[in-house]
RNA sequence: GGUCCGGUGGCAGAGUGGUUAUGCAGUGGAUUGCAAAUCCAUGUACGGGGGUUCGAUUCCCUCCCGGACCUCCA
């Protein structure tokens, strides 16, 4: 079976088929670190690290080249450092360290690459050369810009035509620009702003070329998937588009296009205007980077993701759901690795289908909890353990995901479940259910099975 | 104005030209000392109007509603 990706460049469901199944690359659009990582940040972090996980699993590991860069050079980023009186790699660091640790909490694997635009500014300024040095590209008053006209495909991936561009355009055409759609590959650094000697003068790079520089250097000139959110389908990938194509001599740049929706926070788009910027770390403190993730994946990708306090406490339940599963199947002992189920390993081929894969998850648990012999019970542990491995859940021990999130004594629990059972084997049901009832009201709800009793914390 | 994407049962959210999505919540039952958990059962859902078709939520047209992008800002 093979994935199928919905291709924002054609517009259509397409088979994938990678160049070389043996180095499939992906390139995924990171941050900007001049902030926190809001819940909009984490999205393709999360989402597209259940490809690189799909694809690992298929290609295998060692044949998956994953990378997702961070743009520490930009305007935003200087007017922090401005700001606070220091300088942008203040910024970029302390921002780093937060989105390092904020994805990681989510369970998103770090990529095999993950460029800085700083550290390849030597490339964007070779790129730079080898445009201009085509026709391609003209230095202007400072700046070095990209000549739209000389590449007529450019509008394919917004299914814009340069007409209709310009007619929508509403922001005032700079006076160095031949034609209003030419974009900045280069541009005059001044008072003091961050800025690299160059041919050109003293300047720092266009946003959008050190994608194509830091492709062009990592993963090659033309690579499998180019991802990232929607909104930078028009300008960001049409430009890198132009730049590389241009620069490769009509080579193709990326051969499948992925792009993830937004996430409203209560049905509104996220702004600052409106104040409800939610932060990945506001969202820890309320529940495990685990169930955050769920939500993230409960929608599919290119759909809008409604965020509130409810979708995540609903996502909370469901991976509890699983938990509840795994930890009635505790005594069973897997002797080989993990196996994911076919129908969420299909649901995920095709193109992505996380909600679709929890179905199979819930199906699976059904199965689980119903199972009567030893194999079929091994078989649905492998199969929910394997599968979550997919979607990059149930990592932790059953155990520890009940108690986690609530200062709660483990051993003081243990015994008052010890005096009730005590209770109830002596028929004293009064004094065994005020102790469920005070431990119920600390949060901590009693479960009864066969295996003996266990806990959970609820909230 | 241009381009694109949506409108599915109380909520979240898939999908399909004719057969149960799924989960949560609700209801009934099993189980349980009682619970919790689990299991079983259960709901005239597909924005409005046309059309194509034996049959449309699913294809086409149109209308209404919502959202995204439309450049130097990244």
């Amino acid at each position: 079976m093979a994935i199928t990706i919905y291709n924002s460049y054609s517009g259509e469901r397409e088979v994938f088929v990678p160049h070389d199944s043996k180095r499939v690359t992906v390139y995924v659009c990171g941050p900007t670190v001049y902030n926190n990582a809001h819940i909009g940040n984490a999205r393709p972090a999360v989402v597209f690290d259940v490809l690189v996980r799909l694809l690992r699993h298929l290609y295998g590991s060692k044949h998956v080249i994953y990378a997702r860069n961070i743009t520490d050079v930009d305007d935003k980023i200087n007017a922090a450092a401005t700001s606070e009186g220091v300088p942008i790699s203040t910024i970029t660091e302390r921002y780093i360290k937060i989105y390092h640790r904020d994805v990681a909490a989510l369970g998103v694997l770090p990529p095999n690459f993950e460029p800085r635009a700083t550290d390849h500014i030597e490339e964007m300024k070779l790129m730079i050369e080898r445009l201009i040095s085509k026709g391609h590209a003209y230095a202007s008053g400072g700046h070095v810009l990209f000549d739209v006209s000389s590449y007529p495909e450019y509008g394919a991936l917004s299914k814009c035509n340069q007409d209709e561009i310009i007619a929508g355009a509403r922001v005032e055409v700079a006076p160095y620009k031949k034609n209003p759609s030419d974009f900045v590959l280069w541009k005059p650094s001044v008072d003091g702003q961050p800025g690299w000697a160059s041919i050109w003068g003293v300047g720092r790079p266009g946003w959008h070329l050190e994608c194509s520089a830091m492709i062009e250097s990592h993963l090659g000139e033309t690579i499998d998937i180019h991802a990232g959110g929607r909104d930078l389908l028009f300008p960001h990938h049409e430009n890198e588009i132009a730049q590389s194509v241009c620069a490769h001599d009509g080579k193709t740049f990326a051969r499948y296009w992925m792009h993830n929706g937004f996430v409203n926070i209560d049905h509104e788009k996220m702004s600052k205007s409106v104040g409800n910027i939610t932060l990945v770390s506001d969202l820890l403190d309320e529940a495990p980077g685990e169930a955050i993730r769920y939500a993230l994946l409960s929608a599919h990708y290119r759909q809008p993701l409604s965020w509130s306090s409810a979708s995540l406490s609903l996502a909370r339940r469901n991976l509890d759901r699983i938990y509840e599963a795994l930890r009635l199947l505790e005594d069973v002992r897997l002797e080989a690795s993990p196996i994911p189920a076919p129908t969420v390993l299909a649901a995920l081929e095709d193109d992505l289908n996380t909600p679709k894969a929890m179905a199979e998850m819930a199906a699976l648990v059904r199965l689980a909890n119903t199972a009567q012999d030893e194999r079929a019970r091994r078989e649905a542990k492998s199969s929910l353990i394997g599968s979550g491995a997919l979607l990059g859940i149930l990592e932790h021990d059953p155990t520890k995901w009940f108690a986690q999130g609530v200062e709660v004594d483990t051993n003081e629990i243990d015994e008052l479940i010890e005096a009730r059972n005590s209770a109830r084997e002596a028929k004293d049901y009064k004094k065994a259910d005020q102790i469920r009832d005070d431990l119920n009201a600390r949060g901590v709800v009693i479960e009864d099975s066969n295996l003996g009793t266990t806990w959970r914390i609820t909230k």
